[in-house]
DNA sequence: AAGAACAACAACCGCAGCACA
DNA sequence: ATGTGCTGCGGTTGTTGTTCT
């Protein structure tokens, strides 16, 4: 300490740009055997030529093996507009409602979708209103016009702060429920989502990043793989992984055509990688 | 079939806040 | 009380895939 505050790391040094395979399975592997308690350090410890944020950033984003992968919902997208009414650009603490999504991937959605999405409804809803405003006038209607902007979400439309509030707080009301059955997360119309079993690797999840803190995966992870039963589980989650990878194609037509490519049969299986690790 | 335009998403960057010495 | 380091957050960019002309 003193010596002036030192960079994140050092860009020269570091590798940038899309992780491959193998990185996904040194940091992957190094947090399963010791946690990841300094992102700073983790990179040289799991000889990841990468830098912490990095490291960070990837497994919260796309490896840590409780987030839900897939296409939002219309209910999920549904809440997000609901909870950026509230929120504003606060993605961490939508995301923090909304189980398995990562403010990352919720920023994403909303820049790519909902903002769209929103300014067209309100363009329609303006088009609408003038439209409805000259009948209304034509008719000398009694009713009171809202002086509120109204904005339509999927089909509801909000056109008073109450209705507002009251929407919002149906939305909680719905995360609520997605909280309360997590292992129930799959969707109905969502059949790629079906490809995480939440409720099938609940054990292995929260040994994973649950409750059980990585300090006792430290001391319990490597004994406890050497058990047939965990050996078993383990190897479930990487097939899940796997997959959520695209490794399982790839692995296959390695199997059907004969593996030639060193390279590639090295990062072919995330299990094989990950005992060779271990071991 | 090829190139351009657009969309989607992964990853990077810089800043703010917190914890700790 | 203060300065430093680390983590997390939000904005932004870069890359890849898809659709359109």
């Amino acid at each position: 300490m003193g010596k002036g505050r030192a960079p994140c790391c050092d860009k020269t040094k570091v590798k940038r740009g899309p992780w491959s395979q193998d990185e996904d399975l040194k940091l992957i592997s190094f947090i399963h055997k010791s946690g990841h308690e300094n992102w700073r350090s983790l990179p040289k410890q799991a000889g990841l030529l990468r830098c912490g944020k990095s490291c960070r950033l990837r497994w919260i984003n796309y490896l840590r093996p409780d987030v839900k992968r897939g296409n939002f919902s219309a209910e999920e997208e549904e809440t997000i507009i609901k909870l950026h009414q509230s929120f504003g650009n606060k993605w961490s603490k939508i995301a923090s409602k909304l189980p398995g999504r990562t403010d990352n991937e919720i920023k994403n959605v909303w820049h790519t979708h909902l903002k769209k999405r929103l300014s067209s409804d309100t363009t329609n809803l303006n088009a609408d209103e003038a439209a409805s405003k000259d009948s209304l006038n034509e008719a000398e209607t009694s009713q009171e016009s809202s002086p509120n902007a109204s904005m339509s979400f999927a089909g509801s439309n909000i056109s008073s702060r109450e209705e507002d509030d009251a929407q919002i707080s149906q939305a909680f009301e719905h995360i609520q429920t997605y909280s309360d059955f997590t292992g129930m997360l799959q969707e109905v119309d969502k059949p790629e989502l079906q490809e995480i079993p939440f409720d099938l690797d609940h054990d292995i999840w929260s040994f994973i990043d649950g409750s059980d803190s990585f300090q006792q995966l430290e001391n319990s992870w490597s004994s406890r793989a050497t058990q047939e039963s965990e050996g078993d589980e383990i190897e479930k989650w990487f097939k899940h992984l796997e997959s959520e990878l695209g490794l399982e194609e790839n692995d296959n037509q390695q199997h059907e055509q004969g593996t030639t490519d060193g390279e590639e049969s090295s990062s072919s299986s995330l299990l094989e990688g990950y005992k060779l690790l271990i071991h």
